[in-house]
DNA sequence: TTGAAAGCGCTAACAG
DNA sequence: CTGTTAGCGCTTTCAA
């Protein structure tokens, strides 16, 4: 009865613990130990099971072992896309961080924000994960709280925490590197009609960005110019197109901010098949120092974002959460400008990095 | 003493679907036919049930749940990085093709190969995912022939399969693109000295273009110059060094292949430190059709390589197999040249397609 | 439309 | 050093 019973209901010759255990002649805890290195396996008793394991091509069930032992040894990422450089950096920081720690990466990547709803989980939670790393607003603020209540360790990044919640953020700081670049803009640069491409609405970055953006020019004396602020969503198409109708319109201006890379790139494309020239008529500068920006002729004045530093500050932060070490609340790293030559520098301040050779 | 010891183990104070039915004074098979629609359930009970899991925040163990149902509404990917526009663009397409289907997407980022050892899982696997895709060699072939013979659906991608299975395979044409552009550069823009530098060994991709490249000069009567062929590795750093080392070394060449636009990117910059003017001096081409490669000046040369296209090709490959139904079991799609300003074209063939404008 | 109960594959006391 | 056994949280017959 009961080898029929335990026979029966066996999908397909998927080989399980149990087949090894009866192969090995020994019980599934001794095979379970020898996999875990729970406690000590005699020699011979051990090639006898591993043996069994090649022959019968045995697999351990991940999820089983997570479902009994409540560990996954697996920590999670939720990211909106990986189209960027930016998120590219993030991703190697916080593998790279985990490397040599016991976790693997997982990554989940959905494009808009999700939530539980009627106890239906997310495809990274705590049944296949120790941890959870959560990009800006990926998941919703209910949904936060109900993981954190839930126990399982979370780390945010690019946002603030939801009410009430006492989730760790890492931040870089956005204000004060716009601000300055927007200054760099007027002062070195001579320019007093600065054009800004924002990013998405709801990525707080952008806001900030945005903020110093207005606030510099404030500060010397220049109104921001409402018409000469559009939405570029951080994709290089969407920019290109926005400063295509700015030109075809005639639209004035001697500079643009593009509040990311990607933006500043496809900025430049539109200028110059307008016919202008970057920097001598119209200066671009940009956000992040992705990858390529350094390549681009001119080579992009930008502001260096440490992504690849936040991603491992990310992954260490949940590392000590979910080894219940003290952390710190919130994070912001710095940033800096990188002048190179799409800004137009007439001369360059002393504070900042001067970056003709990289 | 049921209760007690119902009670006794639980590490924390999750609700779980027994709280959940015994809160709603139901069994546990209602919530659970409720939760996956298995069944139909009275419209009072089911908001009961609702009720319930509202107050308990309940949350589904989904790896329970795939324990018990062998169903995990998720497909695996395996990649390399991130970290390129190539990989983002593959990725890009499997979960826009996986967007209206019942499947999740779950990543795992390994730069080197894995494999099933002693029995441990992959950390994607048959547990956690009902198909996999899988980037080029990076999960060895003996670990591939036991997944089949598991029964778990794989689709690979760059690469033929093991001997002796039968897993579909989704590959780009390689040879007859780069042999085209290395004709381009010798027919259409008189070069005969023209340097390569290859991705990384391990990638058949990377063979299949030098093969090409090697045959169009044989072909045009030129002996290819070992003197002139390096490893650039896919990366841009690499690439740069080894071309600052050649102009060093004052090595003649009028052009340069890169088996990737990355590469091409940093022999432009370092050609550009070394004084030589692109395409004047030296042509520059590379291949894949990164997205920043357009907005380079000059514009690069390249081939289109449809990255995006084996995504939703891989993933739909991946749903026919898992539905049973019958596949493809090798796809390779058509590549196409094109040629932008850094080759420095005296003339264009018919052919091809001209991109001036994009 | 609902409940009881037997697993899914594995780990972790506990006992020896 | 090894075996027994009771779960981990959920689905799924089978029966009502």
């Amino acid at each position: 009865m009961t080898a029929e019973a335990n026979g029966r209901a066996r999908a397909n010759d998927r080989a399980t613990i149990e087949d090894v255990a009866r192969y090995a002649n020994v019980s599934t805890a001794t095979v379970s130990r020898l996999l875990n290195g729970t406690s000590a396996v005699a020699e011979e008793t051990a090639s006898r099971i591993y043996e069994a394991i090649e022959q019968l091509h045995y697999v351990a069930h991940a999820a089983a072992r997570g479902l009994a032992s409540q560990k996954h040894h697996t920590i999670g990422v939720i990211v909106p896309d990986t189209s960027s450089y930016f998120v590219a950096s993030l991703l190697r920081g916080i593998t790279e961080a985990l490397l040599d720690s016991q976790y693997d990466t997982l990554i989940f990547v959905t494009p808009t924000q999700v939530s539980i709803q009627s106890g239906r989980p997310l495809p990274l939670g705590e049944h296949n994960t120790d941890g959870l790393i959560v990009f800006n607003q990926l998941v919703s603020d209910d949904t936060l709280r109900l993981l954190e209540r839930r126990g399982l360790p979370l780390v945010l990044l690019f946002r603030e925490p939801p009410d009430e919640s006492h989730i760790p953020c890492i931040n870089f700081e956005n204000y004060q590197a716009a601000y300055e670049l927007t200054e760099h803009l007027i002062v070195n640069c001579g320019r007093r009609r600065i054009a800004f491409l924002r990013g998405l609405a709801n990525f707080p970055d952008s806001q900030w960005r945005e903020n110093g953006y207005r606030q510099a020019q404030l500060d010397h004396g220049i109104t921001p110019d409402e018409s000469l602020i559009a939405v570029g969503g951080f994709r290089v198409q969407l920019a290109e197109q926005v400063v295509q109708e700015w030109m075809a319109e005639g639209r004035e201006m001697d500079a643009i901010f593009a509040a990311d890379d990607n933006m500043a790139m496809g900025a430049i494309k539109a200028l110059r098949q307008a016919g202008k020239s970057v920097p001598d008529d119209i200066a671009v500068v940009g956000f992040n120092d992705d990858l390529p920006s350094r390549y681009l002729s001119p080579a992009l004045t930008t502001v260096y974002a440490p992504a690849e530093e936040v991603g491992r500050s990310a992954a260490n932060t949940l590392l000590a959460l979910m080894d219940g070490q003290p952390i710190h609340e919130a994070i912001v790293l710095p940033t800096h400008l990188i002048i190179r030559q799409s800004c137009g520098s007439l001369s360059v301040p002393q504070s900042v990095s001067l970056s003709a050779n990289d």
